[in-house]
DNA sequence: GTCTATACCCAGATAGAC
DNA sequence: GTCTATCTGGGTATAGAC
């Protein structure tokens, strides 16, 4: 996995080169598609030989799913340490759940435009990504949202409705932000827009 | 353009054998996106050998570019028809937005794959769809909402923000509706699911 | 209009020198 | 661990027979 200690006395030429080649790879994939990405282009983003990929990651399949799993961890630390920190069961937790989810979007758009490219096929990566990743995620927010209408913060409809509202524009901005910036000029990258509109998402949910 | 009317004698050998073409390169853009997409599959899905694909498309560039405006003319027709028919401002015109929307997304799945798959990244697919069709969508959504607003059905925010909302979600229960079934077992393209959906949105939105 | 054959290029993956 | 060379398959596009 790692080639920090080499068994042989010389050092390794690169600093963490599975890592870089990691990192290309998931930028690439993510802006380009799976088969949109070639392993020569992973290999010159990276810096390395085109070998070398090969000789890291066994194939352009198992490479992928580093990739994912790596970048999806990134996620979760974020996405959970900053839940965590504000775990109140009212508006303003809510405020701070749809804040991060957001935050989470613009942070890492490989998470979303992954999932955008990937989501309506039936192939290998969608199971893969599903099974692995999505359920859980789904699951925590679901989880909260029950507890908030429970507590009468949020009227009582089914979690999955506002949990399709929370996500589905998150996403849209963020995975769409280049075809709706190319149409009607907004900037939904921008942190000023999102402030604006995370506010008003609170109060079109929470009103009573 | 077309073939039905041949030079020669002989009667053509395929009925719209151009349409069937477009209609199959449609299908597997939206699948699998332009570069997975080979123009051997487009063939042999449509039923016709791979030299004719270029025959009646000059290269694959121009056959997405008509494959695509063919389709966006008749989410148009389906579109814009539905909402002439039920042009009020007030709470039902809203619900009859929202469900046509939605209706749409449903009746044409390439409409949104396409959109989530080429519309986070910069290349000329992007930009030739934002300038040549979305554009028009969003400013005909956008002009009623302010509509809307200004007769007081929905609060006074930005209309993007609404639009994001009725879009966002349809978007995200149809272009991954693969991949949410996969994880959590919810069929987003369920017609029970989707009215239920509306209900409460509507719900959500129209609260004084 | 239809179709076979093919030119030419680039992909993923491997062999083996260093 | 690193890298060049190469194998093999599949891609777009074209030529030209029918």
């Amino acid at each position: 996995m790692s080639q920090s200690k080499s068994k042989s006395g010389r050092p390794p030429l690169y600093e963490d080169a599975a890592g870089t080649i990691r990192t290309a790879a998931l930028e690439l994939f993510a802006e380009r598609g799976f088969e949109a990405t070639s392993i020569g282009d992973i290999a010159k983003r990276a810096g390395v030989p085109k070998a070398n990929v090969l000789y890291y990651f066994s194939n352009k399949d198992e490479l992928w799913k580093q990739a994912i799993d790596h970048h999806w961890q990134e996620v979760d630390d974020f996405y959970v340490a900053r839940l965590a920190n504000h775990p109140s069961v009212d508006r303003s937790g809510l405020k701070h759940l749809i804040e991060t989810y957001l935050e989470a979007c613009c942070r890492f758009p490989p998470y979303v435009q992954i999932m955008n490219m990937e989501g309506h096929a039936e192939n290998w990566r969608t199971r893969w990504l599903a099974e692995k990743h999505l359920r859980r995620h789904i699951e925590v927010m679901r989880d909260y949202l029950s507890q908030l209408t429970n507590a009468g913060v949020i009227p009582d409809v089914d979690p999955v409705i506002f949990q399709t509202l929370i996500t589905g524009g998150g996403q849209l901005l963020i995975g769409q932000h280049q075809l709706w910036q190319d149409a009607v000029e907004i900037s939904p990258r921008d942190a000023e827009f999102r402030a604006n509109y995370v506010k008003h998402m609170i109060e079109l949910l929470t009103r009573t």
